[in-house]
DNA sequence: GTACCCTGTAACGTATCAGGTGTCAAAGCG
DNA sequence: CGCTTTGACACCTGATACGTTACAGGGTAC
């Protein structure tokens, strides 16, 4: 399992996308289709990388659109793991 | 990529996990710790399978929640893709 | 027929969240 | 000093996950 805080899909996307290309978050939202504040969000962690985004990264940056989803995943499972003990699930198969 | 429209993840969750065990929507809706309109509503495809719900299937069917997501994210990316084409994003880096 | 259980679903309210528009502070440039 | 650009924030909207309650329909047992 997960053990440590996996960063925000959005911290990774700013140091492999926009930085080396020496993308402004402005140009990078424009070329993306969408508002600089919905790519801000994503950036800095306030909102997380939805499927719509995850398919625009893929052709903007010819990446793929499921490891960002991946990621993104990833990250939503390790914080709702957080939380497993107060859940009240009960075992309906062994473990 | 994906060619053809993958199943709910809910559809999936029925056949290998309710029917194998002969357990009816209350039954596992209780032991999860959800109403049963909400796993009604997972089985049926009105609502997706979120983190959450991915930790509480990974406790009471010991299976992997990653899975559960994986198929989820599978899901929703491949409607997004079917609108591809309508995103108007520009190409940042050579396909 | 009557009673009971299982199911799906509609209506209502809650919380969360992606996205857009508008505004504002800070930094760069004439 | 102005002025543009950039990036972050506040507010509104639409969608969704979840809960409760209630209803209609199909079984099955009595």
């Amino acid at each position: 399992m997960l053990m440590h805080n996996p960063p925000h899909p959005g911290e990774v996307l700013r140091e492999l996308c926009l930085e080396p290309l020496g993308l402004t978050v402005t140009a990078a939202a424009e070329a993306l289709g969408v508002s600089r504040k919905t790519l801000s969000a994503v950036l800095n962690g306030k909102a997380g990388i939805s499927p719509e985004m995850a398919v625009r990264l893929s052709i903007a940056f010819d990446t793929s659109a499921e490891s960002w989803l991946n990621q993104q995943s990833q990250y939503e499972l390790w914080h709702a793991e957080q939380h497993r003990k107060e859940l009240n699930v009960k075992k309906l198969v062994a473990a």
